[in-house]
DNA sequence: TCGGATCCGATTGTTAACAATATCAGGTTA
DNA sequence: TAACCTGATATTGTTAACAATCGGATCCGA
């Protein structure tokens, strides 16, 4: 199972709000319920079979992570994914990971070393990245992000990225399917990463990581643009004022 | 007001569970309620003049701050602060204000600008200083770092950082009182990173951001060093197992 | 025909009662 | 005496009904 599903995620967790926030962030992430729809608490209590009471909590919670916008006595949406939003949430990670990656180089463990090269390893094995795809959908790059955070010790660190962070980013490469030729430049990039951290080099760790990240905004931002000026051309309508 | 308290403060908010989160959060953070008490449902529901419905969404909302942690079937506590939690909260903010400063050096307003040079100088004509126990107690320095992160224009940087992270801090401050011949230092430093700001210098905003809150990480943990010490010279106990 | 007020329906927010779980006291047994 | 089991009590989790608010359709007037 994915490392950043959590402890509780066999549905084995002890409350029905528990429950019905994992299975509810799920069908979210994975655009089971679609982006930006509306969200009627009646009806998704009848569908999970509780009642409105603990649906409500699960709601707050998932307002909590950002996936779904509540307004009073109005009612709550699916969060619509906004191109300007991922990028922040890019500069977020920027920062936040280039100090785990500082973090983890000064104090990550052999053993957890070990697990990093070996998840390079299956990473590599596996020939998901001459096709390009497999990499970036299939999630093995957020597997690898987040066992670096996991590593840098700083639990507030941890929690923020695997709890809120994550999802998010799962849901816009199941909205967005990025697939990108980067898929093997990143793979590299990882390398680069954990032989810093290896090399117990905090600074260039930290270097690494932020350059890394960063790459990987400005190709998307490239996508978006082109997609942009792609629909402008094709739907004039969208170009000025509708 | 301060800035952090957020749009729908002033008792204002929409729905109950909005008022009661509100002033739940701030009796909290204020010490009125004590961290590390139990927090029973019924006795806060009378107490506030409310049912357990209400109450618990803004239960709910206070553990997603971090402010109060809860067990299923058991209840909840009020966070109660360790050290390491406060140096690891620094770490936090090192990265992410760093890069809110960084970003702010890019893209703020004059008008921005000029909000943040007449902070500074607020500041400094109170003459809060030179007493040295003022500046961080009364949040002026809270208030300074607001306003940067705000100037960042990344949204989600903002709601991060003032949104959450913000209120714990304050909440430590209250407990430990963090006064500190640092506060004249720390009040140049303000300076500095505005005209670095001003001078549209991202690498330098950032670079004295991080070196900024690094400093007052560094002082705290020598504060605590020293209480650490003398606590255990005068307890014996505390030194080995009770 | 267009703009605005009004009513209706539906949805959300709130409440109070019910069920399930954990804590703690007391008793029993080795 | 100490460990364990058992039951009472209080607290939390859950439910279903009630109240308040919003959105949209309808009707009216200019």
């Amino acid at each position: 199972m994915a490392p950043y599903t959590d402890q509780q995620a066999g549905e084995q967790g002890v409350t029905l709000a528990d429950r019905v926030f994992t299975r509810l962030r799920n069908a979210i992430v994975e655009g089971e319920i679609p982006a930006g729809s509306k969200i009627s608490e009646p009806e998704l209590a009848t569908e999970y079979g509780i009642s409105r009471g603990p649906l409500r909590d699960a709601m707050g919670r998932l307002e909590a992570c950002h996936l779904v916008e509540r307004r009073a006595n109005v009612g709550a949406r699916v969060v619509s994914l906004s191109q300007e939003d991922l990028l922040e949430l890019y500069i977020l990670r920027e920062a936040l990971e280039g100090m785990a990656a500082r973090l983890a180089a000064e104090r990550i463990t052999e053993k957890e070393l070990e697990h990093l090269r070996r998840l390079l390893k299956q990473h590599e094995q596996r020939g998901e990245l001459q096709e390009g795809i497999a990499y970036f959908q299939k999630e093995g790059d957020l597997d690898f992000h987040f066992r670096i955070v996991q590593a840098s010790g700083n639990q507030r660190l941890v929690q923020l990225l695997c709890n809120d962070l994550y999802h998010l980013m799962r849901m816009y490469r199941y909205q967005f399917g990025m697939a990108s030729a980067r898929a093997l430049i990143a793979f590299r990039e990882h390398g680069h990463i954990v032989e810093a951290i290896a090399d117990r080099d905090p600074e260039m760790a930290e270097l690494i990581m932020r350059r890394h990240i960063r790459s990987s905004r400005v190709n998307v931002e490239m996508l978006f643009d082109a997609q942009d000026s792609l629909t402008r051309r094709s739907d004039p309508d969208l170009s000025e004022a509708g």
